[in-house]
DNA sequence: GCCGGATTTTGACGTACGTACGATCAACGC
DNA sequence: GCGTTGATCGTACGTACGTCAAAATCCGGC
């Protein structure tokens, strides 16, 4: 394994176990095992190494909620909701350290243009793949209001479940409790 | 005023314009007007200062969307919720500093128990101001079930919400497709 | 087997950090 | 007037920070 690969892996460490304002150069280098000058070497600097691991971790986490979803056979979208909140909520505590990072993310995102502009981008896939998910077609053959609305909707929901269970796992809802909350927001009789 | 507000307002424009990690003690000085040496004075040390100011922060952006919505007059929650999008939708460029500054808490709040736990308690009652508000209801009368189902959701709307806007404002959709992306997760016809 | 570029290691430099300490000051009761 | 108390100020200490130049080491191509 290249000191390059340690050191990402050694900078996502220190991201989960410590923030990203916490973390110092040496902090990596001692997780990594790599030497304190490599991370200058192979990233310039240790802002820039900081960066790359944190968008790394969120498209790791993209990745993860995207696969256990996208092999559910549900034929409805009501049902292909209830089987995302299914996976996300198995999954909330073995990516823990995912999510941490990209909580990271998202603050240090506020202050630094490349963050923002790689997640946007990220998220704006991830409406996308949501939105095909929930309708059940290709990404690339969705209605553009349905990313606005349903991907939209849909990226909310697992952003805001992902900072609930990262804050106060415990009162976290349960699948059912949640669809039937938002059964109550949404007119009963449509036509 | 006083150099400890002015020092907790000036920790507060660091916060937004630099961000938790990246604000020094100088910084606050600097912007509050007040001496270095009073943050020990005041605070004892710097990050309680940050910390106190972080999560002032969070707790009136909490007060900002529960005024903006309490004054609906809507009967159902639907077109209650419909109220809560509306203002949230436009509380969201006027607050754009508190909203910063409440990434920075969830953010901070993973390596931080008194900010978690401080954090943790103004989410449970926001979940059940939120419920009530959406139900019309007195606080302390909402089920507990509707505070973890509606209340979650409706929670997870607000945050979700936020951190899309911070990140990629140009892409936030509008109330409408947002309702529009609800309907179509909820089976149209209940009974 | 040695040459040359890529990588790793050493060591240190300059700086900026948070905090502590004592001096100074303003207000006020007595 | 004077001492007490709470607040503000000036300053400096010790440390830990990120970075860099140069030396050392590795390693494939010949």
């Amino acid at each position: 394994m290249s000191q390059r690969e340690d050191l990402l892996a050694g900078a996502r460490t220190c991201l989960v176990e410590k923030g990203y304002g916490r973390t110092t150069a040496r902090d990596i280098a001692a997780a990594s095992g790599a030497h304190l000058a490599s991370i200058g070497y192979h990233f310039g600097s240790k802002d820039n190494l900081m960066n790359t691991a944190v968008l790394e971790a969120v498209s790791e986490w993209g990745d993860a909620i995207e696969a256990a979803v996208s092999a559910s056979r549900a034929e409805d979208p009501p049902n292909r909701l209830r089987v995302l909140l299914h996976s996300l909520f198995r999954q909330l505590p073995e990516q823990r350290g995912l999510l941490v990072a990209s909580v990271q993310a998202y603050a240090q995102a506020q202050f630094d243009e490349g963050i923002r502009d790689d997640l946007a981008r990220g998220i704006r896939e991830g409406r996308r793949e949501l939105a095909a998910l929930l309708l059940n077609v290709e990404p690339d053959r969705v209605d553009p209001a349905a990313v606005a609305g349903l991907g939209s909707m849909a990226y909310n929901f697992v952003t805001g479940y992902v900072l609930q269970y990262l804050v106060d796992p415990e009162a976290l809802p349960t699948v059912d409790q949640a669809i039937e909350g938002l059964r109550v927001l949404i007119p009963a009789a449509r036509e």
